[in-house]
DNA sequence: AAGCTTCCGTGCGTCACCGTACATACCTGC
DNA sequence: GCAGGTATGTACGGTGACGCACGGAAGCTT
């Protein structure tokens, strides 16, 4: 089920953690990394599971959703082709504290779990792009913390939505009103009003999950300040010491 | 201001964060650091300010505030002498992303941001406390951004006093409404209304800042499941493979 | 064409928290 | 023992989101 059906059509290095890494490092990885395709909802890791793997994806989206009791859950982070999923079982934590779960479908390399603490261990520089890597969802973590505490809904809609566009560099996208609450943190009705109220003053369209943004500049003054920040967490530092 | 009046006190490694440093890359570090005494309510960095000092806790205990517009703020974490503040400036970030201002006052080892930047390059060791160091925070700032979503605000002072209570080894310290309000992202009169009810139960009592726990057991039933997932964040995790 | 699933829209009562304002108690220092 | 700052208590209308329930529309399957 995880299997391509096709055979692989991306190289582990464009993901941009792997890509970061000296020649012989990653060549030295690349016979434990497999190439999967991974679904649109799929869960790749459950909040109190063991990590059983880890991902470098290629061309898919996953978010990375802190869990409370009942079906409550926050986006915290989400996870692209500039980084991983699963880089805290470097540090020997067996569980996840999050729910990563697949938000455009598409390629990415997996390993085992095992595998990569012993590859970790043994890999300074694979050390640094991971801290590099940690820092940068620490940064995130922190403004969606601030984010969810004091902006209104459609404020932090209009922000997820632009985040997601930034990412998959396109206009349109396939997102419902229902993956959206559990990512906001909020119910469904409530994305499909604040939805309702960007749609009618022309920022978005959208109909049965496909949404497209109309006037990026326009949604921008709509969203927080957070959203820039957030954009900047996720890019690289100025300068670069380790 | 900074300086300690009397002859330092406390060992660098006091902080276990040093002392979890191989002797000679300690050594390495001993000539570069200042025993510098913080005083209650000191902000020892302010959000988007650049980063000139960075600081290992011996017994102070550090709130870090996640900043929105106006005077909203929201704590993310607390740097206590397990951690330290500023280790995000070893990646490049010159300005902090919080504020950092001192809950309890007390003595920290201070260090140049920059001569910690060129430590940090040249010290594998400490590159790798700091990684796991970073990870302990990413996983404080996830839970707190899933609990100050969903959870009411009695739960969550319950769960930021016990928390305190942990740090500080002691069912009695000093913490006004006010500063629990910034903490918990909330009006101060909130957090009046939910003390209030809090000492209505008998589980704690204050008067002018002085705030006493007379009943953990039952104010961790008060609090939400967040309490115990925040507190185990920041301890060690199981194994240790880097 | 019927039927089912998925997705979106609306209405209604409830509630936690907000913003603001003002009142009271305590502590410190002169 | 009075002034002034600090800390806490109370009140009140406003609102963003909640929980629940139901209606409807679009697409897919048979």
């Amino acid at each position: 089920m995880n299997s391509a059906v096709h055979p692989p059509v991306f190289e582990p290095s464009s993901n941009l953690l792997l890509a970061a890494l000296p020649p012989d490092d990653l060549a030295q990885m690349l016979p434990q990394l497999d190439e999967v395709r991974v679904e649109a909802g799929q869960v790749l890791c459950e909040a109190g599971d063991p990590i059983l793997h880890i991902y470098f994806p290629h061309d898919c989206l996953v978010s990375l959703l802190g869990v409370a009791e009942g079906r409550m859950t926050l986006e915290v982070g989400q996870v692209g082709r500039e980084g991983m999923l699963g880089a805290t079982t470097a540090l020997g934590h067996d569980t996840t504290q999050v729910r990563a779960v697949v938000q455009r479908a598409g390629s990415a390399s997996r390993m085992d779990g095992g595998r990569f603490r012993l590859e970790v261990s043994r890999n300074p520089a694979l050390q640094r792009v991971l801290y590099r890597y940690t820092d940068s969802l620490l940064a995130q973590a922190i403004q969606i913390a601030v984010c969810s505490r004091f902006h209104v809904l459609e404020a932090r809609l209009a922000r997820s939505l632009l985040i997601t566009r930034d990412r998959l560099q396109s206009d349109k996208f396939h997102l419902t009103h229902e993956f959206l609450a559990h990512a906001l943190g909020v119910r469904r009705v409530g994305v499909t009003k604040a939805a309702s109220a960007l749609q009618q003053q022309g920022l978005i369209n959208y109909s049965r999950g496909n949404i497209e943004i109309l006037d990026p500049e326009r949604l921008a003054a709509a969203a927080c300040s957070c959203y820039q920040i957030v954009r900047e967490a996720g890019a690289a530092p100025a300068t670069d010491t380790v």
